[in-house]
DNA sequence: TCTGGCGCGGCAAGCGATTGCCAAATATTG
DNA sequence: CAATATTTGGCAATCGCTTGCCGCGCCAGA
């Protein structure tokens, strides 16, 4: 036998069997893992291969609580299910995943309470957190930034840093293109209270149609789901509007299915005009035109932010605040006012 | 001053905080928080006010070092961004929050490899698993569930509890409504040959059509995904068939589009039939025939199986096995045979 | 030869909880 | 009223790892 038996793996390994087998102490294992350059090289050579060969994985818990960090990131978002934050998660994933950090997912539920109380909670299990699309109040989250890492998307603050989908900008475009079909009474339709981004895009379609001096009306608040659709619909066509800029694609989306019930014809009677370019928005019927917004990315950048925020060191660019780019993307659920034929 | 001083709140208060300023030892704030009859009715209140004063959150890091539970069940999938994932995301989300438990998703990217790695990776920081479509060889799986806690999402295991969904007996009414439609030659568009699911779904569809003297083809196998249909369409084109059953609604969807590329119209020169009825099968264009899966509800009764066996002593039904019922929603997709005209 | 500096490992003190064991106080019983 | 149970709360050992501090051995400069 060329080696010592391997003691059977009754319970997972600690450091400790990796120090004893390797006959070095365990603070020598702890740096040879985790602060290599601490450690003579054949030393740390040593303590990897034994560490393989006893399948040694660090205890997270353990680490956490003598070191303070978790490499743990809390993602919050509303709603699990809306497929906009389906490419926030996969976004913040994925650069977590690479950067060495397991994501936390947290669904709020669109409640500022839950988002406050998930945030105090995690307090000791999470490094940072990001917020989708926060429901908090700039107070609140004054408050949360005090105290946590915090990077915020698409709701502004000024104490954390930011990225906003731009999605206002592109919303003179979606004008634009209304008002080049004949569009003269346009109507909006709301998304939640509490969104920053439909405050922000509310402000932005109410400069732009005072500037060009179109009709317009506004309904909502309505919740940012398929299903509060049908209201959207029915509140937008009395309006007596020929298009609509909505709120976001999952509502829009369900514009479309009311509208089709109530034999209105899309873009023919009604045009219609979403945000975020979700999922869907490319098959639904007819194909949505929206505001595309680089989510995924948005994501991305995010996540960045939050870790040049926790490893200070790195000097990564100490943005407070990133904007990405929209653009609309044109599909069949525009077309020329019927008031023109 | 009726009250001492709360101390400032520099750094999160622990439990020895609470249990001097409630004159107690920490071993009593322990007990009064996590094992309420333990300790004195009066005592324990007294605790409970403090450390709500106190506004102290125990440290879920220390709590499971020392006491070996984490309360953390994660969640692996193989794609976060297909829809029916989601639907199991917050399905398990909503369980397990509601039992105290937090859920840590993990995206393997169909690879079963990472889908291994992450289960020994996490062995300390999680209690328990949700495998959902798992990728694992029965192998794999089989040495998994001796080490951990696991309940199987869509894949049979001997080995660990298992919800399964049954859409291959909704495959024989899928069929069944195709014969009817004078269907007679009908292709199988296959998913990842990884996937139970698949091998599950062909395999009813092989039996039935046999029975049925059915002309059948089958091509794939293709990645659930949008994307995919392109591929999966022109193969199906390609086999003659004038009616597909797909393996999911994803890249059902995706052939959608392909098809009405080419020119070819669905349902009448081609019917299509998904599988699960994710978000979108309802609004594509063609609304699309599928098999409708309780997706959510399958997620919800992994989540109790899991807990189940976490907390042997609440004695919940200890089920091993758990089948979904399904059905088939026709919708748009689906039509008469262009041969019978 | 002496000494200051440096590279490398070990010692041991925590991190913030849980929990087995024990003792004091109180309740129950004959 | 003595003797025995039962509560109730404290002590202190852990859980597995990190990290400040110390010291040994070695090399270079004086």
């Amino acid at each position: 036998m060329a080696d010592p038996q391997i003691p059977p793996p009754t319970r997972p390994p600690t450091i400790r069997d990796v120090a004893e087998r390797a006959g070095v102490a365990t603070s020598t294992v702890s740096r040879a893992l985790s602060n290599p350059d601490r450690v003579n090289p054949v030393t740390r050579r040593k303590i990897e291969l034994v560490a393989a060969e006893l399948n040694y994985v660090p205890s997270s818990q353990a680490r956490g609580l003598s070191s303070g960090r978790t490499q743990v990131v809390a993602l919050l978002v509303p709603d699990v299910t809306n497929p906009f934050f389906f490419d926030i998660i996969r976004g913040t994933q994925y650069e977590l995943r690479a950067a060495g950090y397991t994501q936390l997912l947290v669904d709020t539920e669109e409640s500022p309470e839950m988002e406050e109380d998930a945030l105090h909670k995690m307090q000791r299990s999470a490094d940072g957190y990001i917020l989708a699309a926060s429901r908090l109040t700039d107070a609140q989250l004054a408050e949360a930034s005090a105290h946590h890492a915090i990077v915020t998307i698409n709701r502004a603050s000024a104490n954390a840093p930011t990225v906003v989908i731009d999605t206002p900008s592109a919303i003179v475009q979606a004008l634009e293109h209304l008002a080049s079909l004949g569009h003269t009474n346009i109507c909006f339709v709301g998304g939640p209270a509490s969104s920053w981004s439909n405050a922000m895009r509310w402000k932005a379609f109410e400069d732009e149609t005072r500037v060009r001096g179109l009709a317009t009306s506004r309904v909502g608040p309505f919740a940012p789901k398929l299903t509060s659709g049908a209201a959207a619909a029915d509140a937008a066509v009395h309006t007596g509007a020929t298009a609509c800029i909505v709120f976001n694609d999952l509502l829009a989306i369900g514009m479309l299915q009311r509208l089709r019930e109530r034999g209105m014809r899309v873009p023919d009677d009604m045009s219609i005009i979403g945000c975020d370019d979700i999922f869907g928005a490319d098959f639904c019927n007819p194909p949505l035109t929206t505001i595309a917004s680089p989510i995924e990315q948005a994501a991305r950048v995010a996540v960045s932010m939050l870790l040049s925020q926790l490893n200070p060191l790195q000097g990564g660019t100490k943005r407070r605040l990133a904007v990405m780019p929209t653009h609309l993307t044109v599909r069949g659920s525009t077309g020329p006012s019927p008031r023109q034929l």
